[in-house]
Order: C-alpha cells, then sequence, then structure tokens
DNA sequence: GATCTCAATAGGCGTCGCCTATTCATGTCC
DNA sequence: GGACATGAATAGGCGACGCCTATTGAGATC
C-alpha cells in the first residue's frame, strides 16, 4: 500500500470516473488504472464496480474511503507541522539564564527574537549557574546564559564564550562618593549590599575582596538583584554589579567604573555536547551570538 | 513520504539505535539510513539527532512520532477491515423475497449461510414481486428471490432461474376431501382462502380459474400467508400455494396435488446489471443456485 | 594508540511506476 | 446497423529508486 494508491483511490471514489481522477491527480489515466489495480490486488477486493460511466465503490471501497482519507489528512498535517517546527512558525526555547543577564543583556535580544519568531515560545529560568548547568544536564533546559568558569565544569557541556563585561561599583547618588575610580581595597570599609547566596557576583565580589586581604562587611544581604539596587539606592550601601546592570538601573544610581585591572566576568553560552538544540534554540544562541558585535560596546562605555 | 519511511523512523524512535532498527524491520542498515535521510530531506528537518550511543528525537521528530503511529494503524486496520469484508466475516446482505418463498425456500439456505458466515447481517424484505423489483432498481436491496415472469421487465435487473416449483391446493382435512388430484375447474365451486392483493399466488390462481371460464368465489380474502393457512386449517376454504410451503405447514392440513398439467411458478434470483452484489450477497447467490440441485425434489415428491 | 561499535557513504542491480501507443468494450448517432 | 465516440484496460520501454554488499568514518573503550 503506497500513499499515491490511495491517493488516486480517493480521487476516482470522488470523480466517480478513472480519466477525470487522472487529470486531478497529474498522472496518466492508465498509470491511476495500475495503481487502482495493484491495490486492489494487495487488499485482495475490489474497490470499484466498473460499470460502464458508471464507477461506484464496492462495499470494500467503501470501507477504505474514510481511512484513506484521514491517512492523506494525517500525512499532510505531519509535512505541515514539521515544516512549522523547522521555520521557526512554532516551538519552544526553554533558556536558563542568571539573574543579572535575564536584566542586563536578555531583554533586548528575547525582544529581537519574538518579533522575528512570534510563534515560538520563550521559557526563561533565572537561576544561579550551579544550577542552571545541572538543569542543562538532565535536559530541562536548551540552552543556557552563564558565567565562566562554570562551576562543574563538564565535557558534557559546550559552553561558546559570548562576552566580556566589565564589573562596576554602584552607589547612592547622596551617599558620600568614592573616589573615581574605585580600587577594590577601597571597599575594604564601605559598607556593601550583597546578593544572597547563589549569585556569581557575590562570588566573584567576595573573592576579590579576600584578594586584597580583607573580608567585605555587609550592611544588607540575601536580596535578589532587584532589591539589592533598591537598597542602594536608598543609601544602604555599595554594590558590584556588571556594567550593563548598572545602565539599565536608571540615572538615580552613580555608577562607578573600578580602577584598572577592575573586575570583569565572561557570559557564555552554554548547551549539551551529545545532542543539538532544537531549532528554534539554535536561532536564539545564533542571535545571541551576532548581538555582541554592537552590545558589549555600548554597554562598556558607562562610566 | 512513505510508508516504509514512517514505520522505519518509528523503529529507530522506539530502538533508539539505527542498527537495531534495522533488523526489526528487516532491512539493511543503510537502507534504513539512507530512508530516514530521504525522510528528513523531504520533510527539511532532521527527525533524530545522531549523538553517538544516544540516538533522541529532535522537536520535529517528537511532532512526527504520534503522527506516523497513527498513519500506520490505521493502514493497518484498512487492510484489515477490507479482507475481512472480502472474506466474509463482515458484512451485510439486504434480500428481498415474497412471502412464499420466505417461508419455503429460505430458512434452510439462510441457516446455512449463517452457520458458514456468522459475522454477516441479514437483511430480509419480505414483499410483493413489484415492490421487490423497485426496491432492487433503487439500490436498496442486493438481491431478490421473484417470480417469473417480472411485473415490470427490465433490462436493469439480471434474473436467474432458480427453480419451478408445482402448486398444490391445501384443505382443512376435516372438511369435505377434494378429489385427488383436483383440476382448477374443480375449484369452481370451492370456496376460497385468498391472500391480499400484492401476492403473485393470488394473481397466478386468479388468472388461472379465469383461464378455465369462471371468477373464483373467496371466503375470506386479505391475509398474510400465514392467516391463509390457518383460515384453512380452520376450514374456511381451500387455497392454492406452493408445494414447499404446504409441506412446511404442518400435518394438519390436508395437501391435494393438482391435475395435469397442473400450476407452477417459476422462481428467480434477480440482481442490478450494471453494478456487480456485494460479496456477500455473490456468495448467498451461490448457495441459492447451488441448493437447487437438491432441495425442489425433496420439497416436490409431497403426495 | 589499537580495537570496537555503529552510522554514513559508494556502487551495482533489480524492480516498479510512469509514460505513449494501442486495444477493447460499450453506448450513441446518422 | 454500421461508424463513431468515449473511456477503461493492456503492451512495451525507460528512468528512478530502493535494496543490497562492501567500505569508510567517527566516537568510545581498553
Amino acid at each position: 500500500m503506497q500513499f499515491q494508491q490511495l491517493l488516486y483511490f480517493v480521487a476516482v471514489a470522488e470523480t466517480r470516473h478513472f480519466t477525470r481522477a487522472a487529470e486531478r491527480v497529474h498522472v496518466s489515466q492508465p498509470s491511476l488504472s495500475q495503481q487502482i489495480k495493484a491495490l486492489e490486488q494487495e487488499l485482495g477486493a475490489e474497490l470499484f464496480s466498473r460499470a460502464r460511466g458508471n464507477i461506484t465503490l464496492t462495499d470494500a471501497g467503501e470501507a477504505l474511503l474514510p481511512l484513506a482519507r484521514r491517512i492523506l489528512a494525517d500525512t499532510e498535517t505531519a509535512r505541515i507541522e514539521v515544516q512549522e517546527l523547522a521555520q521557526l512558525k512554532r516551538g519552544r526555547v526553554r533558556l536558563g539564564a542568571t539573574p543579572s543577564i535575564c536584566t542586563g543583556l536578555l531583554p533586548d535580544v528575547l525582544r529581537a527574537f519574538h518579533d522575528l519568531h512570534p510563534g515560538i515560545e520563550l521559557l526563561i529560568e533565572e537561576s544561579g549557574s550551579h544550577d542552571l548547568v545541572r538543569e542543562l544536564a538532565r535536559g530541562a533546559l536548551d540552552l543556557a546564559l552563564v558565567v565562566l568558569p562554570l562551576p562543574t565544569p563538564s565535557p558534557a557541556l559546550t559552553t561558546v564564550e559570548l562576552l566580556r563585561e566589565d564589573l562596576v561599583v554602584v552607589s547612592s547618588p547622596s551617599a558620600s562618593a568614592p573616589g573615581r575610580p574605585v580600587r577594590i581595597k577601597d571597599l575594604r570599609e564601605q559598607p556593601l549590599v550583597m546578593f544572597r547566596h547563589g549569585y556569581d557576583l557575590r562570588e566573584l565580589t567576595v573573592a576579590a575582596c579576600r584578594a586584597e586581604g580583607f573580608e567585605p562587611t555587609f550592611t544588607v544581604e540575601g536580596g535578589e538583584l532587584d532589591a539589592v539596587l533598591g537598597f542602594v539606592r536608598a543609601g544602604l550601601g555599595l554594590a558590584v554589579v556588571p556594567a550593563m546592570v548598572a545602565a539599565r538601573a536608571g540615572r538615580d544610581l552613580r555608577v562607578t567604573a573600578l580602577a584598572r585591572p577592575g573586575l570583569r566576568r565572561t557570559i557564555a553560552l552554554a548547551h549539551r555536547s551529545d545532542v543539538a538544540p532544537p531549532r528554534a534554540a539554535r536561532e536564539l544562541q545564533r542571535m545571541l551570538l551576532a548581538s555582541r558585535r554592537g552590545e558589549p560596546e555600548r554597554a562598556m562605555d558607562i562610566d
């Protein structure tokens, strides 16, 4: 049994005419006759009663017709579904990212992606790099934006470096302004507002302070990104954040660069090494990589 | 897209292994790989992510799998349905017959047919020949047992003579016995119990009397076959019925042959000339024709 | 680095589906 | 009633395609 044979069969059943059916399916009448005959032989039953000028379905033909129609409809559906997925008309991307990346880098790119591919569902998982790596390995995420180096490096994950961004100090405009640019050691006696455990920024900042030989002091700690910025704005202390986040945080925060060599972090795209990400995820990956040409400069030229 | 390709696709999806899938569908591994590749090309999307030792469905593959399964299941259903019809495991015969044939000839043959083909639905339409011919032409019946000659002969119907049966006279054992065998003209002063209009037997009997130059007299008229026999049994009069009916009517009826040349009627099978009857109807037709070898003798050797 | 596994390619062969040309059957018209 | 017209069924040839075996190629595993 073949799809063509069913197609021909339905055409004959509907036109009740071999020659017209052949025209409809764009094949010569003998070819159609042969295929119908082959189908009848394979099924072991006549499908049409060929009374001259009055082609009719036999009872076997009547039984076959609805099934044939359904099979053909299903193949058409299959074709369309798969092609819609391939053409990014439908689909889903499960993207993981750290909170600071969600705030800094993602909005513009996701907006652009959604404008290009409005049918694609975007699922964002906002977590620390550690969790993201685990979810990625589990297959619960297609793609993740993580901070390098990975907390648990593994050959099972492929990472592509996306951009390096400078960290800057944010403070309340009303508070006593630190000298500019700030050195890490200047933070020794400065009260800091610190993220909760799990934030890469926390580990990074604390590690930098320790490298200078001191333990930082926190006035508040444990908040998410927005809360930390709010506390800073309220004058509770300083915070070290990516330049891109600082740029988005608004003008009522003073942004101060760190003195050389400063602090920077590397953001990378990660996905499983063994399976290629779905089509839609690959497309998002492509757009993220393309965006690094223009974005970083614009984001980094803030004092 | 081809059935084989879908079959191969499902096999790979289920085994997650090209070589094992190839074994399962009894084809070489390269052939299977090629067909999967062809399917992917036609659909314009990869269906599997071929991570070494870990074949997985892509999202396109996931979308295709349920449809592929359904398509394959439908083809299997189609195959089985058609074959069951062809093998007379299922089906329907719409058979028309006159009341006397229903009573006389049919029971044994239908019993035999049903024993052979219990899955076939038997629909009996009991009417006069005139109605039967009309229903046959309309396509409402597959086959009819009618009395020849047809009331409205037509080239659209094909008739095959099935058997000739003698008509006999039935009477109550208690009533005054007519001489044996009875001549038509003996019925002149005999009261008859007569069927309702529409019965071939009525026309036949009345016509025979008129040929002898008299109008028959009826004590009761208008009943169906069973009622007529009941009236005869009660002594209301005589009736002229087919020998086969008389034989089945039981021993409390006296059956008397008609004197030569007697009366007989021809029963034939009729069906539309333009379309072949369905498979099941042809089989019943075959059994009816086969039965005439033995049945008539047994039915006609009464009295 | 040798071996092993397993999918992908290469090349050859047979089948099959399609085509055109023709035949055959059956209504239809003069 | 014979010529014609219509429409489905063969006949024969050609190209494509699916299958095969043999081989290559790429990751794992020891």
